[in-house]
DNA sequence: CGCTTTTGACCGGCGC
DNA sequence: GCGCCGGTCAAAAGCG
């Protein structure tokens, strides 16, 4: 982690600049020694400022460990609820090969787990900087939505009127806040407007369209903007697309999935998540700062709020923040906040826990910081034949992690008594 | 002509 | 039971 490691670099360029200051009132003598008292002192504050770089590393990858130990032991427990529920196996399959090349199939909503997806080949998701993706054989839901929307087709109910059995618990909603122009946000779907309402509290219509892809797809999205800033364009999107997807609209489908599994999963917590790339990968040794999924729990529409419009002010206790990064969605821009994980001992295991559900909970989450990382270091949408594997097995998502612990490992050598601290050298 | 958008009507959930 | 409100329908209008 760069933190302590451009503390050093300053220490060295603060040190630089105190040598090279000229001192004329003193003589060449004295001017030695002041030179070398100087030099030794910023060694020392050097050594102490690597020393405490490398601790610091020694515990990020701790951390890394303990997120890679959570997931693991996520997944039995999730394997064994799945033994026992009986509720994994409903697969849909691609049926059109000819499309794979072309389209990734996703699904907004909740549900899917590592056991319930297919493995399908692609190398390992650590490979971001040069990424190939497979392609989805996307996952249902669940049984229960499954039922449901078979009823709802037999009976030719609306789909979107969906309602879980067990009460009036409806679907999740991700609602995501961007700052937006354009009457709607490009999110690579296709969209018909079915209808507009003035909804009270908000003097801006609220817009209400409905996937267009394919015939029958549940999808729906409002469209409304924020009462107080009129430049934020509020997104809901509600249900899960039963069409393979354009890869463009992947981007924007696969943060909101991951949140909507978020969701679902009964996540709770609130933060940010922060990753850097790789020299020499296409990064540039860039941050990454995926802004807080909140979640409202209402009764009848649960809904977890990405709010991509604001680079996360509410995280108190960063150190150092970077200039807002910006993820392109189509049209808009999606602004991501960057910063550094807090210094040690103040909250950073509210931070390891948050990566480590984050990260184990949720494959999509995965699949959706992957398609973040290809968005970002492509300038644009993958390549066709970057083709994004959403259906991440068990290899492949100890290959995201991986990635982040060989990350957080190269940044620790980096850092280390022989290397340059980043961007320094 | 076909598709999309607009807009008033309608329906169902929820609170009082 | 009633009214409010969010969400959807469907006919009419608009557009290419």
């Amino acid at each position: 982690m760069p933190t302590n490691n451009s503390t050093a670099a300053q220490h060295v360029r603060n040190s630089d600049k105190l040598v090279d200051d000229p001192k004329t009132s003193v003589s060449p003598n004295q001017t030695d020694q002041i030179n070398k008292k100087k030099k030794e002192e910023q060694l020392e504050s050097t050594r102490a400022a690597m020393s405490e770089a490398r601790e610091e590393n020694e515990r990020l990858k701790t951390m890394l460990a303990q997120i890679v130990k959570d997931y693991q032991s996520l997944e039995m427990h999730f394997s064994d609820v799945a033994k026992q529920e009986g509720t994994i196996n409903t697969f849909l399959t691609c049926k059109n090969p000819a499309e794979e090349h072309e389209l990734v199939s996703l699904r907004l909503g909740s549900g899917s787990s590592a056991q319930e997806r297919p493995k399908v080949g692609s190398r390992a998701a650590g490979e971001l900087g040069n990424l190939t993706l497979g392609l989805e054989c996307k996952t249902e839901n669940s049984s229960e939505e499954t039922a449901t929307k078979g009823e709802a087709e037999k009976t030719g109910r609306r789909v979107g009127d969906e309602v879980s059995p067990q009460g009036h618990v409806k679907r999740a909603r991700v609602s995501v806040r961007t700052r937006c122009d354009a009457p709607t946000m490009n999110d690579g779907c296709q969209w018909r407007k079915y209808g507009q309402k003035i909804a009270k509290g908000n003097p801006c219509p609220r817009a209400y369209y409905r996937c267009t892809v394919a015939a029958g797809c549940p999808v729906r999205k409002q469209v409304q903007r924020c009462a107080e800033d009129l430049s934020i364009l509020i997104t809901t999107y509600e249900g899960n697309h039963n069409h393979p997807l354009p890869i463009s609209a992947t981007a924007m489908a696969s943060t909101t999935a991951a949140a909507a599994t978020m969701l679902a999963s009964g996540s709770s917590y609130s933060a940010g998540l922060n990753f850097s790339l790789p020299n020499g990968s296409g990064g540039d040794g860039r941050q990454f700062f995926l802004t807080n999924p909140s979640i409202a729990s209402s009764l009848s529409h649960p809904t977890v709020t990405l709010d991509l419009a604001n680079p996360s002010p509410s995280q108190p206790g960063r150190p150092f923040s970077v200039a807002p990064r910006s993820l392109s969605f189509g049209g808009c821009h999606l602004t991501y906040g960057g910063g550094h994980f807090r210094q040690p001992g103040t909250g950073q295991n509210t931070i390891t826990d948050t990566i480590a559900r984050a990260i184990s909970a949720d494959p999509s989450f995965q699949s959706a910081l992957a398609v973040a990382i290809t968005s970002y270091v492509g300038g644009a949408v993958p390549r066709r034949e970057e083709q994004l594997d959403l259906g991440s097995s068990s290899s492949q998502k100890q290959g995201v992690l991986g990635y982040l612990q060989r990350e957080l490992g190269a940044s620790g050598s980096r850092s280390g008594p022989n290397g340059s601290p980043d961007g320094d050298e």
